[in-house]
DNA sequence: CTACTTGCAAACTCTTTGCACCATA
DNA sequence: TATGGTGCAAAGAGTTTGCAAGTAG
């Protein structure tokens, strides 16, 4: 199993508690702690917050999940093996829309160009308002 | 004074607090709740944290304040009559640079005509790594 | 075995809210 | 003087941490 190499690779050890939490973040795409918490408890209903909440920062040391912001509140994670994506979140109803890297291409080729600056795609986070509101 | 028009134009008076408050943004040019609050304290000690937190989301409402996050934590706050700008923030050295809306108004025109997104620019920060870290 | 992990509870940071008192218009 | 505003303290989210007990390797 991947997940017990990358692991050991680094002197952790593989405990179901962390499988679970990784499941918990493949299987709902975008969770956050809460949310993958819940999901877990399901599973395996003693398993503690804290531990979630360890548990995805060391998957994201290990690569393993991403994170990024999409409320004012709690972020949100996803697998960081699934190709990266913009998120678009819509202030009026919350609606969260992932894009392709391609939409932001030009942007990110222009920070680069012209300020040195490599953009962290998979982080972006657009607020505006979507089609549906804009229409309103 | 302009404040006091725009307030009293929704049934808000003017308080000392809120004009302090609105002074400490323009001026911290870049602030957070925490830090427009000890720069108001140093000219009126009585202000509290939650006067500051209240009078910064109604001076969002009036659109004389804008914030962005450019960390993981506290918000900051800026003065929204200042022309919009885009928040660059290195997540290794953590240095904020701001650049014009120019440098990625080609990925708001694209996710207008083809999603339907209108991008709200002055809330938009970009994390990456600048140039200095990039060629270390 | 033994070092790494976990659960629990407490602590912490940031922010919001209820309420009695205060001050603007 | 009538609302709207403020300070204070307490309550809430979200997150982190210390520590004793548990467990993977």
């Amino acid at each position: 199993m991947e997940l017990q190499e990358t692991l050991r690779a680094k002197g952790y050890r593989l405990t179901p508690q962390r499988a679970l939490v990784l499941e918990a973040v493949t299987t709902l795409e975008h969770a956050t702690p809460e949310e993958a918490h819940s999901w877990v408890r399901e599973r395996s209903s003693g398993v503690s917050i804290s531990t979630v909440y360890r548990t995805l920062e060391l998957l994201e040391e290990l690569g393993l999940v991403k994170h990024a912001h999409l409320s004012h509140g709690a972020p949100t994670y996803h697998t960081g093996t699934a190709p990266e994506h913009v998120h678009l979140v819509c202030r009026d109803c919350g609606e969260v829309q992932e894009v392709e890297p391609a939409e932001v291409a030009p942007m990110v080729d222009r920070l680069r160009e012209r300020q040195g600056f490599v953009a962290d795609v998979g982080h972006l986070t657009v607020f505006g308002t979507c089609k549906e509101c804009n229409n309103r």
